[in-house]
DNA sequence: ATGTAATACATCGTATCACGAAGTATTACA
DNA sequence: TGTAATACTTCGTGATACGATGTATTACAT
């Protein structure tokens, strides 16, 4: 995909991913990759930005004798979800105008 | 809108706007502002980014005593609409995706 | 006549952000 | 013994939206 395209949808791809069930990042990479790929540098970047503004929490849990840092969505990650939601109306009205069809008179 | 989901949007849409009729760029602003709006600073770049890739070509024309740019859409411009169509289906999966409500089990 | 808004285009600097490259370290398997 | 997969991190770069600012003309109101 576009990377200008992806640029709206990465993070709050991310969201949606951790959204159901605290998740880590290799695994939010692998998950995400059906609909959206990206890279680990891409991603631990918004990751990063996505617990300086609060959208999420950290928590390193020990695996196998390594540590994984486990993601949680706050209320306001949540809340970010919902705001998307809302303002896709506005993008479905940009792209309705794109694809209009020549009115040939 | 928030930025970032603009970037996607912002280039095919200027394209879109002057894909019936050439236009200019005070008179762009104009008519995708019920749509998408962007600051001319903005628009001056993106005219310049899609003329250097040859999206569309550019014409002076004297209009009361001064000149005006008019923008006129080329065959790879028409394309990249046709491309974007294209795209359009990922970035709707992806929304399907972070919309997806729980399931509850 | 004087001021203000609208029209029209251009340039500069900045902040944000996706990404490739490279690095560290462990586990699993051939 | 080597290679792939797992897991996270840092650094530098390029793309790009945008505010600020500047130039210049026309139109209209005070």
């Amino acid at each position: 995909m576009d990377t200008q395209l992806k640029r709206g949808l990465l993070e709050i791809c991310v969201l949606a991913t951790i959204k159901n069930e605290d998740s880590y990042g290799y695994k939010i990479i692998k998950d995400m990759k059906p609909y959206i790929e990206l890279s680990e540098s891409t991603l631990y970047t918004i990751l990063k930005r996505l617990e300086t503004t609060k959208m999420l929490t950290v928590q390193s849990v020990e695996h196998n004798g390594r540590l994984r840092k486990y993601y949680h969505i706050t209320k306001a990650g949540l809340q970010r979800i919902e705001d998307f939601k809302s303002e896709w109306k506005e993008v479905i009205a940009v792209y309705q105008f794109v694809i209009k069809e020549d009115e040939h008179d």
